[in-house]
Parts: C-alpha cells; structure tokens; sequence
DNA sequence: AAAATATTTTAGTTTTGTCTAAAATACCTG
DNA sequence: CAGGTATTTTAGACAAAACTAAAATATTTT
C-alpha cells in the first residue's frame, strides 16, 4: 500500500501531532534523521496522495485518512511490542528497534489474527495504548514524574521517548515499568528528584530523565 | 544489510541452483518477474558484494558468503511459516506470501529468540526443511508422486511449488499435507493418475499437477 | 561454417527518496 | 516597519532498482 519511507513519515507527524498542533518541517527532519529539503520533498508527495493537508511556509496536518493509516501502523507497532515481549521473552527495554521493522508488514488479515492470538491486548510494554482493528485507541492521561510532588508515592505507567540511551539510562537505575516510586526531596537548584523504587533503593533522578517517566494523571 | 531486492535475488538463484548448475539471466528474470536488464544490473551489483561469481554471458553462481545470506533468509522465511501455521493458525496453504514479507527483517537475536519459542522446528509446514542458526539443513531427499508406481501407497510429505494456484488446486482436490495417497492406476495416455486419498475419495490428478507432489524418496 | 535464432548485455530513461546549495518566505527585534 | 535571522522551499544531483530498445554474443540449424 504505502512504502516504509511513506509509513515513517505519517507516523512521525501523528506522534509530533500530539505536542504541536501543526507540524513543522524543521521538526519532521529532525525527528526522521533527514533534511528539511527531503521532507519538504515527502509531504508534497503525500499531500497528492491524500494522507494530508500540507501549505507551504505553514506546516502540515493528517488528514482523516492520514490518521487512518497512522493508527494502523501503531498497532502493528505495539502489537508486535507486545508479542516480543510477552511470547517470546524479551525485556520492554529491547523491542523498540525490531518493531520498528515488524510494523510495515501489513496483510491485515495477519494482524487481526495476530492480535487475537496475543489475546486482543490494549497496552503495550511501554503502557501506550493499542489501537483496535476499527482504530479505536484508549485516551490515556500521564502526568510526568517531575510534576509529582514530595512525599507522593506512584507508579512508574509509561515513557514518554523510546531511544536506546533513555532505556539504558532507566536499566542502569533499575527503574522498570511498574515500579512503585516515592518523591524523597525535589531540589530547586537543579530540579532534581531522590526517589525510592519499590521500597527499596534510594535513586537520584536528573530533571531531564524524570521528565520522560510518566505517571497516571 | 542487505536490501530486500538483494535479498530476493540470492533466494532465487539459491533455488535456481539446485536444479541447474549455473544460473541463467533468462531464468532469473522470469523467476523474479522482471526483465533480463534488470537482472543482468542486479547481478554486476551482487558481484561487486562478492555475494556470487558471475561471467557475462555464462551464468551466475552463488559464492560461499552469497549461499550463507541465502540460507538466513530461508530459515527466517521458514521459521516464519511454522510460527503462522502452528502458533497463530493460519492454513498451511495461506503463509506463503506473508513469510515472503516477514523473512527480511533481519535482527539475528530476534529470529534465534523466535527459534528457540518454536521449539527449534527442522520442518516447515510445506515439508521443507529449516536450516538452524549455523546454517545446516537436513538433506532431504523426495520423489514426484509422478515416480511411484501403480499400487505403492505413499506419504504426500512437500511441494515442489509454493503458488497460489498450485494451493488452489490442492484445497479444491483435497488433498493435503501428510495425507496418505494409493495410486490406483497411471495412465499412458497423458500421463495422468487416478489416486485414493486417506482410503477415502477417489481423485484424478493430471501430470503437471503430480509432479509438484512430493513423497519420501 | 554461415545464417538464423535465442540469449544476454549496454545505453539511456524513470521513479523513489535522499542530498547540497541557493532562493524565497516568515518571524523577530530594535 | 525595516533589517536580520531563522525556517522553508526550489533547483539540480545522485543512487537503487526497475524499464525499453538496440547492440553484442551464443547457440542451433542447415
């Protein structure tokens, strides 16, 4: 249907969507590992064929049909996060870059039958929610960690970034998903958190690292 | 590592191989549904990759690291196979064209893992053997139903094709894997056969249709 | 062995997706 | 609001993988 590079870059703007409400080219390249120029040269080539509304100077939007196809790559996406995780043992922490490979399968009626053998799960490893086969997905509040205050105690729900540092990073505190997390003291100076995981080990957390751990709102 | 056109070459002239002993670009191109040219480009490209030794004019064959790069592809495109039809229940007949997708996703760990899940099956669903993590697969030796003899009673055990229509046949005969096959009677005439299937139902099966049934040699 | 035929390669295009350098537009600041 | 900076687009190239048409080489036939 749509190539890998087509599928990429819809799915970047739906994620960058979130944020802002309008897409930018510079934060399109930045986010693809690519050239302002090449994106340029990408959403020209989608707006023709549908997947969104693109004005020059201005940014760029999904269209309904864009965020269609968006919604059908994150659950193939997190599906296969889930079945890497769940059937064939791999930590949360190592699955990104594989499904990032397995999500431009398609076959449909594969990933129906996929989903029903993992048992039609909703959230992934991650806790992002799965989009249904109708594209239905679970609304899901976080607020970050950083917004806790001292004294509170929560659970470490989902991350809000994927990348290899941010995982090794969380594997070297031994923070992992699901992990109860006690507010100690939050410091002015440097914004910085002592925290202590499951009752156990007194951990410091940088500002920059507790923002990219989230919890239920 | 390699690109999925690469890929789908070293496949095909793996199993070109095994039937002639050089490769022709003629029979390439109609493997691979393209024209000669391209095959010819593709070929001084592999050459260069040092994945086959190629003689303009004479053939192409694979080299040592070319037959190493074809038997990872077919043992992921293999492992796949299993894992559709015996994990998530797809027919044996249906998981062809979704393997051919799934096989070129690369990750060594992941197919290893996956492997290891499976229960390090030697056999796919079409009777094919895997070949393991070091690259050995069983020798397998089948004959065509074409060679059995009036009265042998034999083991439908692989396919000599993995085509929509060949499985179209199959289904509307059917007529299916491990099912025990009588030769009734072969004819002279056009060579076709009439066979007992599972002591049941009686079919006919023309020549060009029993010569991509496979049983033990 | 020359002619006819079949196979294979070369040459020149096309499409997709990328790039760099330069031009155009938008925004920000004084 | 004019000038400077930042962002975005255009123009022109390139590589991969395909194509068509024409040229080169092999094979087969007589």
């Amino acid at each position: 249907m749509y190539s890998v590079s087509e599928e990429n870059y819809i799915k970047a703007i739906y994620h960058l969507e979130k944020n802002e409400s309008t897409v930018s080219t510079n934060g399109l390249a930045a986010r693809m590992h690519t050239k302002p120029a090449s994106v340029t040269d990408m959403l020209k080539r989608l707006q023709v064929k549908d997947l969104l509304d693109y004005e020059p100077y201005h940014g760029v939007r999904l269209s309904p049909e864009g965020r269609k196809v968006a919604l059908g790559i994150i659950r193939r996406h997190r599906l296969w996060e889930y079945f890497l995780v769940n059937t064939i043992g791999f930590q949360w922490d190592e699955v990104h870059e594989i499904a990032e490979e397995l999500e431009h399968v398609q076959h449909p009626e594969f990933i129906d039958k996929l989903d029903d053998f993992l048992g039609r799960p909703t959230f992934d490893p991650h806790g992002d929610p799965i989009p249904d086969k109708n594209g239905r997905i679970a609304e899901v509040k976080y607020r970050l960690l950083t917004d806790a205050n001292s004294g509170e105690k929560v659970v470490f729900s989902s991350v809000g970034l994927q990348t290899p540092e941010l995982m090794n990073m969380l594997k070297h505190k031994k923070i992992a998903m699901g992990d109860t997390i006690e507010i100690l003291e939050k410091f002015d100076f440097d914004q910085s958190l002592d925290v202590f995981i499951n009752n156990t080990s007194k951990v410091s957390l940088s500002y920059r690292l507790a923002r990219y751990i989230l919890i239920p709102a």
